[in-house]
RNA sequence: GGGCGAUUAGCUCAGUUGGGAGAGCGUCUCGUUUACACCGAGAAGGUCGGCAGUUCAACCCUGUCAUCGCCCACCA
């Protein structure tokens, strides 16, 4: 092996390539294997690999890894998502900047260079994937407009069609000025704004035939925050109960700079505590106005073209005007005539496009909607019976709240880029849905005879309408060309679904609703949503924060298992994360650590032989080091249970193991082994360790893939495996099948024993200053005590790793010369004995009051628990009651043991 | 306004049926004992946000207050 482990960027695509090039990550190799399926959230064509993506596809892959080796047929579907604003965008941006004129490109032209674009850069975050080790099949990859996708994406609009759950229709949708699109409500982000309120009088209109002036007013004051749609008002409402204005319902009032009259009517849905408690109606530019104005058959006067500047309804002076020019033109205007109450700053939200950043405009058009109602039913009820389980739990309320709320979904774009909606209209503005343009024609043509033109919608759908069928779109479903129903058959629906919390309704949901449509079951077992990463001060990473973090850069530094380590140690379900270098840095450190110790069994010549039976081994210490290896196994399948996914918990398992346990303990207690020990000591000891590193490194793959295939591969240790074993494909340490003897109880607790002894002299000399392998400690008070002699059998042991170079009756030393500690461990104190003169007495007794105040304190408490008055002995369980007499006893025994060496000191 | 979460060692955070307060980093002391100084040994440091309650027993359960954060709604 090399003395340093090399994860350069060059060396960990070696390793990737021969694992992609044996064909480990193919799924149906073996049709006797179970199954198990995870679709890869596909990220934008436009992507480019950022620490969500690393996180999200590294707790994948630790997946997919995990149950490969546990022997299942692994499906990791990977692919991309066309993204349909965010690449239009950008490629309309590439046009531009090569000063290709947008408003005369057709909308072929235009898709073709979009394709292109895709064909070039598409693949780039595929590619960055393999850097992070992702094990996904990729001849599985799928793109949301490949063939097969798009055909599924027009059968199930078609269906849905057919079933009347998607409609047309001419409603308020949320507008997004700047992309000149409608867009659904999930893509609006609100922003605190500081803004302005005016408060404009409208003059009261009063019709002398009908009434007199009801009162000594001849205004009515509303505020508003966009004074500039008041060309579109149609009237003014009020509470029907407000004193105020109640008696002013029915009549009129003239809209100022136009003079055109509308009604004063009554609406109960005004809120008499807000503004002035007259509210202007604009139907056709504010969602609640919306509704009031239907309700009361009022006109909708659009006055926003596209662009969100005024149209040809208003007056002259102000078309064409944005909404920020008109909204001052028209302040100065009323400041002119007096009609500007008042006008001051306050501060409200504004929705705004999440895409665009731009502040959105309700608009008034033709749009395609999804009627969400039923759908939701069933997928709020899949996760209220368990068919799919939210992890973490937390999210079953938010689930449950948003699903009985919700609301028609907008699918239509006005874009270029996406699914084309697959319908057709004829001269008269029948709809014609079908597959094609062929069989539409056909269809038109039956219904409406041979001369019939018909024209194609010219929207296309939100991305997330293709994402939504991505569980099964992707296994060729609707796909009759390639029809592949074994592909349907035996990988859906899927076992977990990996993603960010943001996505819950985007995606998630809708995932649900489709599935359950289409193919009358959930997409997937468990939904895992993990947290969102954050820099080292907690804030959300953004460019102009300029606080984005690289992935790849931190694989160039510290290697890709290091960066995969530390997302996994840090990702606490349900718990933003804060990714720091320094813990990236630590982890890089456990890599380096982990290679050493392979690096340490290669010298003392370890070797692995499958057929080195374990379980027949003599040695206490490997005894306990197996134990504590199934121990850990154990924890980390239950950790990486789909319906747990507890992924911290599983890496923090290792970590520890791996460094405090296997490097710390167990190499450090086989070196006497390798130094002192027999010849069969030392043969037992090789294959031993082999043998448990062998399951370490099986028990690592998923989590540092990496480091522990190249260890597999290089280290003499494993010099017998064939050519064409990989730790990809390595078979899961099998707790279940190594039976251990029940005696090897005792040998377990004897190494926990001396590991205490150890431990104990170690903080013992490092507290009374003592360095270098001087200690001689000491005698037992009984020299016939068990004690003793478990000691004496572990001698070479504790005198290696305590650091002692003497052992024995300390009764006849010269206490002149030697330096010998007071030692107290279970059977071992050595009251009165020991202290050499001259040395530090007032450490070595503050350091035995300090032990002797922490047992008495302790004693305290249990004396409390004890007490006859007391209600403990009477109510608590009888386990915890003899646990407790068990830990009274030996505080007694403490207490008393002190006291007396403190009497002696 | 509605909902959810957080508050534990100097910093960042674990703590899953209520019965031992923990990790990493940092700090201090010591150590080049034949894998690793990207190392080893040891130590210091917390009334687990405040208050009240349930319980034999509360970081954990209930209520309440304070501070912070997120989601949904909201252009009067």
């Amino acid at each position: 092996m090399e003395k340093h482990y090399d994860f350069s960027a060059e060396a960990e695509r070696l390793i990737y390539d021969d694992w992609e090039s044996c064909g480990a990550f193919r799924c149906g190799v073996d049709s006797n294997k179970e199954p198990y399926t995870i679709m890869m959230p596909p990220p934008n064509v436009t992507g480019r690999l950022h620490i969500g993506h690393a996180l999200d596809n590294t707790l994948q892959d630790i997946l997919v890894r995990y149950r490969r080796m546990r022997g299942f047929d692994c499906l990791w579907l990977p692919g991309t998502d066309h993204a349909g604003i965010a690449t239009q965008s950008l490629v309309s941006k590439q046009l531009f900047a090569d000063g290709v004129d947008l408003s005369k490109l057709s909308r072929e032209n235009f898709l073709n260079h979009s394709w292109n674009w895709k064909d070039k850069y598409g693949n780039i975050i595929l590619q960055q994937l393999r850097r992070l080790g992702a094990s996904c099949d990729w001849d599985r990859t799928r793109f949301t407009m490949d063939k097969g996708l798009s055909r599924s994406v027009r059968y199930a609009f078609l269906r849905l069609y057919g079933d009347n759950l998607i409609y047309r229709a001419e409603r308020l949708v949320n507008w997004d000025p700047q992309l000149k699109t409608a867009i659904s409500d999930l893509e609006v982000r609100q922003q605190t704004v500081l803004g302005k309120i005016c408060f404009i009088d409208y003059p009261l209109v009063f019709d002398k035939e009908l009434c007199a002036q009801p009162s000594n007013l001849s205004i009515i004051t509303i505020a508003t925050m966009r004074p500039e749609t008041l060309f579109g008002d149609v009237a003014v409402a009020v509470h029907p109960d407000d004193d105020r204005y109640k008696h002013l319902v029915g009549h009129h009032c003239s809209v100022p700079l136009t003079g055109r009259k509308i009604p004063i009517i009554a609406d109960v849905r005004v809120d008499r505590e807000r503004g002035t408690g007259a509210l202007k109606i604009t139907p056709a530019h504010d969602f609640l106005d919306f509704d009031i104005g239907r309700d009361h058959s009022l006109a909708m006067i659009s006055v926003f073209d596209k662009r969100a500047c005024l149209n040809d309804k208003v007056p002259g002076i102000y078309r064409g005007l944005s909404r920020e020019q008109a909204r001052s033109s028209v302040v100065a205007a009323l400041e002119t005539q007096g009609l500007l109450r008042e006008i001051r700053d306050e501060i409200h939200s504004v929705p705004h496009g999440e895409r665009s950043g731009v502040a959105l405009e309700p608009r008034l058009t033709k749009q395609w909607f999804i009627g969400m109602g039923s759908l939701a039913k069933r997928a709020l009820q899949s996760v209220e019976n368990g068919n799919t389980i939210l992890l973490p739990q937390i999210w079953h309320n938010t689930w449950r709240r948003w699903l009985e709320n919700i609301q028609p979904w907008c699918i239509s774009r006005q874009l270029w880029w996406g699914h084309r909606i697959p319908i057709w209209y004829t001269q008269d503005g029948k709809e014609i849905a079908a597959d094609s343009e062929e069989a539409a024609l056909e269809q038109a043509q039956q219904k409406f005879g041979k001369n019939v033109i018909l024209t194609q919608d010219e929207d296309v759908l939100d991305t997330w309408f293709s994402s939504a069928l991505w569980p099964f779109s992707t296994l060729g479903w609707a796909d009759e060309q390639f029809a592949d129903v074994s592909m349907l058959q035996r990988y859906f629906p899927t076992n977990v679904l990996v993603t960010g919390f943001d996505i819950l309704f985007f995606w998630v949901a809708r995932m649900m609703m489709m599935s359950l449509y289409f193919m009358g079951q959930v997409p997937f077992k468990v939904v895992y949503m993990h947290a969102l990463i954050r820099d080292t001060k907690g804030r959300k990473m953004s460019k102009s924060l300029g606080n984005v973090v690289n992935p790849i850069d931190l694989m160039n530094r510290y290697g890709c298992d290091a960066l995969r380590l530390t997302l996994v140690l840090q990702s606490v379900p349900g718990r933003d994360l804060r990714l720091s270098e320094k813990r990236i840095e630590g982890n890089r450190n456990f890599i380096t650590k982990l290679w050493n110790s392979a690096r340490f069994l290669e010298m003392q010549d370890c070797c692995y032989d499958k057929n080195f039976d374990i379980t027949k081994v003599s040695g206490a210490l490997h005894r306990w080091m197996l134990v504590r290896l199934l121990e850990v196994t154990a924890k980390v399948e239950r950790a990486l249970d789909d319906k747990i996914c507890m992924f911290h918990e599983a890496g923090s398992v290792i970590y520890h193991f791996v460094w405090d346990v296997f490097c710390g303990k167990y190499l450090e207690m086989l070196k006497p082994i390798f130094s002192f020990g027999s010849a069969d000591e030392k043969v037992e000891a090789r294959l031993s360790s082999a043998w448990l590193f062998y399951g370490l490194l099986r028990i690592l793959h998923p989590f540092v893939p990496f480091v522990t295939e190249k260890i597999f591969f290089t280290a003499e240790i494993f010099s017998a495996k064939t050519d064409d074993e990989r730790l990809i494909i390595a078979q899961w340490l099998d707790a279940d099948s190594i039976i251990v003897a029940d005696d090897w109880k005792n040998d377990v607790d004897e190494v926990e024993w001396i590991l205490g002894l150890i431990g104990e002299v170690r903080s013992l000399r490092s507290c009374l200053g003592l360095v270098s392998k001087i200690i001689t400690p000491l005698r037992c008070d009984d020299l016939t005590s068990l004690a003793e002699t478990r000691v004496a059998a572990w001698a070479t042991v504790v005198r290696s790793l305590a650091g002692i170079d003497w052992m024995g009756d300390n009764r006849n030393k010269d206490r002149n010369k030697e330096k010998v500690i007071v030692f107290i461990y279970d059977g071992f104190v050595s009251p009165g004995l020991g202290l050499p003169l001259g040395f530090e007495i007032e450490q070595a007794k503050n350091r035995v009051s300090k032990q002797f105040d922490y047992w008495s304190s302790k004693l305290k408490v249990l004396n409390k628990k004890f007490d006859p008055e007391g209600k403990f002995v009477k109510n608590a369980p009888e386990n915890i009651v003899s646990a407790n007499k068990l830990k009274h006893l030996e505080a007694v025994n403490q207490c008393d043991r002190l006291a007396r060496i403190l009497a002696d000191l």
